[in-house]
DNA sequence: GGCAAAGGTCTATTTCTTGGACCTAGTCGA
DNA sequence: TCGACTAGGTCCAAGAAATAGACCTTTGCC
């Protein structure tokens, strides 16, 4: 332990570590945006794409893919033409949804605390 | 309303929305794992580096004065000589501890769970 | 004089995202 | 019969972002 760490026992995530792994995966720029977006039902691929708005095509088809592989959603092609295909949360997904939505719900009741902060350091930056 | 959708009502993000303001800054590759870092207590920039291990100094740099910028933490400067720099959350940081600790409670008793969908998802792509 | 310290910043290189063109194949209208 | 259109992607070139590692600061110590 270095000598002058404030933290009694040196906090190093042990390496492979669930909390990382799986922060890895979903805390990036879009999985809990599609999460948070499939919450409202089956979607299909161009639904979720005008829900969210601002995700490119590539980077969704790779978003649902990562959640696909990692068991949060369910993927379903009807082979006519056009293709068709839906999405939804598996049990994994939905039971995800519960944690998630606590979070939502801070942000939603601290957004404007976090506002307020931002403009206090934009002042005390102007200044 | 798109005739073919399966939601009901067009789901998509209000723009501004609180959600996305907040998932924005906190849902990157690192704000999540700083925040959890420091709830062990006070650190010093070096600190946070090691406990992080693969972070860069200069995401982790970016990382924490966007945290301050937002009042999730607080800077301190002992102008000393080399200078002496602690981090510790704030109020509102500590707060949103509570949410996110359900997310990485959820993200420990299910990593098994997704580990399990990666590898049935690996064997289907691999069969 | 020369090195070390902590907390960064700067730069060159690699990696990630983006927007937009393109693909598939069946159905519709002209 | 020809062409356009559809949904769900993939592919590519170009731009944006992250990384590793050199460098900077000021003071104390050998």
């Amino acid at each position: 332990m270095n000598q002058d760490d404030l933290v009694p026992i040196p906090f190093v995530f042990e390496q492979p570590c669930p909390i990382r792994d799986v922060l890895d995966r979903i805390g990036d720029q879009w999985s809990l945006l599609v999460l948070q977006v499939l919450e409202h039902g089956t979607m299909r691929f161009s639904a979720i794409h005008r829900a969210i708005g601002d995700i490119s095509k590539q980077m969704l088809s790779k978003t649902l893919k990562h959640l696909e592989e990692d068991g949060f959603i369910r993927r379903t092609l009807y082979p006519e033409v056009p293709p068709r295909v839906e999405y939804d949360l598996t049990d994994l997904g939905r039971s995800f949804l519960v944690p998630m939505k606590q979070l939502t719900l801070w942000a939603d009741e601290n957004h404007r605390a976090i506002c307020e902060a931002r403009e206090k350091h934009a002042d005390r930056a102007g200044a």
